[in-house]
DNA sequence: CCGAGGAACGAAAGCGCTTGCAGGAAGCGC
DNA sequence: GCGCTTCCTGCAAGCGCTTTCGTTCCTCGG
């Protein structure tokens, strides 16, 4: 019988009532070989009989499998992180895993930080949301601190970041900014401008790359196509768009490089009484789910970021390869009501 | 020194290097009294150096303190939810302490079964954001695994849940919703219809209750005011709009309890060519940041969520009382552009 | 019918930390 | 200078589990 009283049972009780020893219990529970099926089904039958739960820090201390997973976000309350913590989060509960949650407020040294926190916490693995860093310097902790995870048996997956030796899903960032520049063209603006984020991030880059390439694809100069760069937030949409608006009085299309900033893009806009699209056509990027109650509807490339979660918890449960895998997302272009060809 | 190469240090370590024993060591570390002030000094210093983190597990194990919470919410991706957990999970980390996300998908049973789970990682504290149920059944689970929880020593908060013995952060739903409804009062409405979340939520009742109670002060009768009770989502807004266009065509104010569903409320009128809000005003509850830039812009009542999260968790901290603490929260109504008087 | 070779199981040693308890060094009054 | 507190500090016993290494018991070929 247990032993303290109003405690949950332990290994040891369940041992002691199937009659058998608590290596044995162990083995059995952990469907290890090494035991019958007999015995092991009546563990098993005694366990689920007596409510067993193994305390996972004993285990864990014990040198067995962890499934608790750490997950690195910017920031949970923005709509592009909190839809991959939903895929991820799903994902990990039903393979029974719990994930824990760190913001990491664009810092890399707070990113390198929380990530050796949670190497200290014993994380079976480490998902990595956010954008890498164009400065190697800087993208070097925290490459210092994943490579020592994965040496001591962790897995680690990145989202939307290469230059990182591990796992990563990643989504055609060029590809799909490339889609909504062409889109833009294609209806006959010649005079696009970019709310950019940070300079320093990768998926800027990358974003920002895709739609010089579109547009110089058309035979126009890119150096001559204005860039903001500005916060990943809707203030910082706010900001690239009020300058764009005053040192570029003519151009015809906006195109922020996330939802966010294109929601303040086109709150600016409307308070400035510019009409979208009718005089200025703008676009966005992710497609975070209110994309579609803006007003106007935002056109905008979609970026799967729920299946993106799902994707790299996956990742993390299948055995780690010598040559890290890269696998690519979806993308694709939503038209809405926010572009029309220029006036 | 360190005993095996590659491992990062132990306590045992840092003892041997400040030249004490591990139990002065983990005394001096827990800052516990019993201990010189100078050597702790020392200690810390060598730990520092040493960049010595405690093994959690092992801490944990020997009955040592936890600073790992667990978060439980419908549903991440939500971002009534998603606020919330930015305010637990960035004050958690200002404490040092790390934070477990749940779903629970809106289901009570899933509910306990993740508290049990959460007891079983032995966390030190649970926070619970998310309505609770009319029916006391179906409460009853819930309440069990809570209670037991904080027997074992645990510190449980809900947000935005009463009837539950642990302390409380808890918005006043009721006044919140009558101040929402005396405003189209105000502005002349008589026509009133809610779309209401799914009618076993006490978040719901509670709501409702403050419009009904705002609608019988003005001497109408509320049962005279047509209700949908649909899901709590942008979905379940449209199918609560659509149903109250079809059965009450006279409405001239569709009251949404959150926001998610006047969302959906908003673009079933825009695809009907009901203007908004010059045929038909609409209002939101909660608050979320894409509010604001919704088409048009929401009147809605404001839910602190970010700093309700906050609340929690240092409620969460503090030692826990005899009578549950029971912390009110502000709320505000925000007047936008989706109201106005009736045509 | 005997011995070799497995398969199934048990004993016990930790994993890294906290903490109750005992021991030792100061500090006090006399 | 002695006995008694009062502080500090160290010893060692676990916390609940996994795992290595033996031991036992079968099975089977010869």
């Amino acid at each position: 019988m247990a032993g303290r009283p109003h405690s949950r049972p332990r290994l040891i009780d369940v041992a002691a009532q199937a009659g058998v020893s608590m290596a044995t219990a162990s083995r059995a529970l952990a469907s290890r070989e090494g035991v019958s099926e007999r015995v092991a089904a009546r563990v098993r039958d005694v366990a689920a009989e007596l409510g067993y739960v193994a305390n996972p820090h004993a285990r864990t201390l014990a040198g067995g499998p962890t499934s608790v997973a750490g997950l690195l976000v910017y920031e949970i309350g923005d709509p592009y992180f909190s839809e991959i913590a939903s895929g991820v989060v799903g994902t990990a509960a039903e393979h029974g895993w719990s994930v824990q949650i760190s913001h990491t407020e664009r810092d890399s040294r707070a990113e390198a930080a929380q990530i050796r926190l949670m190497r200290a916490h014993r994380v079976g693995a480490i998902i990595v949301a956010g954008s890498g860093y164009v400065d190697p310097a800087m993208e070097a902790e925290v490459a210092r601190e994943l490579d020592a995870f994965q040496e001591t048996g962790g897995r680690a997956v990145v989202i939307g970041r290469h230059h990182l030796r591990c796992d990563a899903v990643l989504p055609d960032n060029s590809a799909a900014a490339a889609s909504v520049a062409e889109h833009l063209l294609e209806l006959g603006h010649r005079r696009l401008a970019v709310v950019a984020g940070p300079r320093h991030l990768n998926t800027v880059t990358d974003r920002l790359g895709g739609v010089r390439s579109a547009v110089a694809a058309r035979g126009l100069d890119p150096d001559d196509m204005p860039v903001a760069y500005v916060p990943f937030t809707r203030e910082g949409g706010r900001a690239g768009a009020a300058q764009i608006l005053e040192q570029h009085p003519g151009t015809t299309a906006i195109l922020a490089l996330n939802d966010a900033m294109a929601t303040g893009v086109l709150s600016v806009l409307r308070e400035r009484g510019v009409a979208v699209p009718a005089e200025v056509s703008v676009t966005g990027f992710d497609d975070i789910q209110v994309a579609q109650d803006l007003a106007p509807a935002l056109t905008t490339a979609r970026l799967p970021m729920s299946e993106m979660g799902v994707a790299a918890f996956e990742l993390a449960l299948r055995p780690p390869v010598s040559r890290p895998r890269r696998k690519p997302t979806s993308h694709g272009l939503v038209v809405r009501d926010s572009t029309a060809p220029p006036a």
